[in-house]
DNA sequence: CGAATAGTTGACTCCAGCAGTCGGGTATTC
DNA sequence: GAATACCCGACTGCTGGAGTCAACTATTCG
């Protein structure tokens, strides 16, 4: 798991399009515009959105991107993952025993991959469409069960 | 919220602490041996954590650190905390509305903070006592709940 | 006392990866 | 055929993490 602005710009331009895009598809000056981006810049972006057929490019005049799916369709996880490369393993990371310590798997791998799952989870259950149709939030119940898990593990 | 190896690092040695410390207060050294991280390197994670007042340091032959509290009360993202930055303020971070887009608070905001959160509730419930005392686990029914409430906010 | 141990501090180097830019493409529309 | 807008790869600057080094201070023990 990883977060930069790379993520989140890419979030920022797809819900951008999930408003604008009123069948038409909606250009990167236009997004550049309103969410203060550098088109440039969003341009790298969505050449990985595109590969990772999250949206369809239209080219010549009127062109744009527009959603590949329904925004509530497509999980606020599956852009981060398309564009923050799978960051390199360093030491423990991931699934993989790599290189913990010594071969050997280290005390604490379990609670790191305990956690990306957790923020995958998360962000993987809410949509494009959960983001723009909602303000403030707030969850806390949730912590209790969190830690039942950790600690007796169901599997 | 930020992850490092450094997060990692310092709650690696933290547990090997836990373990090994038998009263006695457990050297660097030693430390570094076990868990393959260099000691030059564990001095600089200790200094902060002495700061942050999770470990009391005992000088001399014989010294080292131990834990300032029993580690059923250190709570994982107490030692993320002190030794990861605060992070600077990346255009939309933390709870401030600092430069989000054009001054104003960005779509995706309450995402990002809600997000964070919920790592800091995951592993701030999580002790160094239970990862210590477990192995093998699984969370996933928290999922569903943590949708519900980030899209229907309680507040 | 003095030598060995081990924490304390701060400055320093190295480098991957992010943020952002630039230039030249190619497809499409009108 | 000109304007629009996507497409692609290369390039730059720089921050911050990872790790090293050296000198210092406090404590123990013989």
């Amino acid at each position: 798991m990883k977060m930069s602005t790379k993520g989140r710009y890419a979030v920022m331009a797809m819900i951008d399009i999930g408003e604008h895009s009123a069948g038409q598809p909606v250009s990167l000056a236009e997004i550049a515009e309103r969410q203060d981006i550098s088109q440039e810049y969003l341009e790298q972006l969505f050449g990985k959105l595109r590969k990772a057929g999250l949206v369809e490019s239209a080219r010549g005049p009127g062109g744009g991107y527009r959603l590949a799916r329904e925004d509530s369709d497509i999980p606020v996880a599956d852009i981060i993952v398309a564009v923050d490369e799978p960051l390199r393993v360093t030491r423990c990371e991931g699934d993989a025993v790599d290189g913990c310590v010594k071969g050997q798997k280290c005390c604490a791998h379990d609670l790191w991959s305990s956690l990306g799952r957790q923020m995958m989870y998360f962000l993987g259950s809410i949509t494009l469409d959960d983001v723009v149709s909602r303000r403030n939030l707030a969850l806390a119940a949730t912590v209790k069960q969190a830690k039942e898990h950790y600690v007796r593990p169901v599997a």
